[in-house]
DNA sequence: GGTGTAACCGACGCTTTGCCGGATGCCCGA
DNA sequence: TCGGGCATCCGGCAAAGCGTCGGTTACACC
C-alpha cells in the first residue's frame, strides 16, 4: 500500500463526515479535478484504507441496555477469557488496560436479566479474578466518526 | 416523527452497512419501486433517523492514545463538570453509570502528555472527588455498527 | 537529451438521481 | 355504500453523477 499525502487525508476527514457528497463537490473541496479524485478514492477503497460506507442511524435501539465490566484476571494474557468473549455478539468492545484491572469490557444487551446472565458467565470463568459492572444510566457525550 | 415500518428497518439496516449503494439496487432489494425508496430515504434523513453518513476509515490515526477515566463527583449530578468535559474535542464519550463511580469518560489523546494534562484539569475541577486513569493498551475486540 | 513512471486534466457515454403526473389502496364521514 | 382526502406507490423525463479513456505535464533517472 502507499503513503497517504495530504490530499489523501483531506478526501478521508471529509468522506468520514459525509460520505455521500459527490465526486464534483469533494474535488472542488480538496482542490483536484474530479477524475483524479475519482481514482484516488477508488485507490483508498481497494488498498482498505477506506472499508466501507455506514449511514449513521439516529435512537432506534432505544431499549438496549449498556454497561462495562471491569475485568480483573488472576494472570495475563488469558486467551481463553478473549476467546469466550468473543463468542457473544453483545460483547462490542474488550479493551486490555492499565491500572488495577485488566480488561474494560463494553456490553450492549436487550435486557438486564440478559446482562446478569453475561456477568455470570464471565465471573465464573477460571481465569476471571473478579468482575465488577458499571451500568450506563446515560450517554451525556458521544461523539461520532 | 412517523412509525418505522419494515421496510424502513430493512432500508436501515442496508445503509448502515453499505450507504452509498444505488437506490435501484436498495430498491430491489427491498422490494420497492426506485422512486418509492428514493422517498422513504429522503423522509427517513430528513426525520433525523439517518444523521448522516460516513466513511469507515482503517486505522490510519494508529498512534492515538485511548484511555478510560473513572470519574467519582462529590455529588450527582454535575452539570459543571459535564460541560467542561464538553469542550475538549479529545473527550469521546462520557457516560452517567451505577455503582462506585459516577462517570466513564473515554478519550482519544494523541500523546500521554496530553492524556496527563487533561486528567489532571478534569481531576482539579471541584466536583470532582476521585479520578482513576486506565490506558488502553490493546484493542482485543472491536465490533462496529 | 531520452525515456519511463506517476499524476493530472477534459471529454465521452452510460448510470443514477430528483422530480413530476397519475394510479392504487385505505380511512372516515355523509 | 359511496365518494372525498390522504398516503403511498409506480414509471418516465431531464439533469446530474459516475467510470474510463487518451493526451499532457512534471519529474526522476540513466
Amino acid at each position: 500500500m502507499k503513503e497517504l499525502d495530504a490530499k489523501d487525508r483531506d478526501i478521508l476527514g471529509i468522506l468520514s463526515k459525509e460520505a455521500r457528497i459527490p465526486l464534483k463537490t469533494l474535488a472542488g473541496r480538496i482542490g483536484l479535478s474530479r477524475s483524479a479524485t475519482s481514482e484516488r478514492v477508488a485507490a483508498l477503497e481497494k488498498s482498505g484504507v477506506i472499508r466501507g460506507y455506514r449511514a449513521d442511524i439516529g435512537q432506534m435501539d432505544t431499549n438496549l441496555v449498556s454497561a462495562f465490566l471491569m475485568v480483573t484476571l488472576v494472570s495475563t494474557p488469558s486467551i481463553g477469557v478473549l476467546d469466550q468473549l468473543a463468542r457473544y455478539s453483545e460483547v462490542r468492545r474488550v479493551s486490555s488496560v492499565t491500572g488495577q484491572l485488566d480488561l474494560m469490557v463494553e456490553v450492549e444487551v436487550p435486557s438486564i436479566d440478559r446482562l446478569n446472565t453475561l456477568r455470570d458467565i464471565i465471573a465464573t470463568h477460571p481465569s476471571v479474578q473478579d468482575l465488577t459492572t458499571l451500568i450506563v444510566l446515560r450517554r451525556d457525550i458521544e461523539r461520532r466518526e
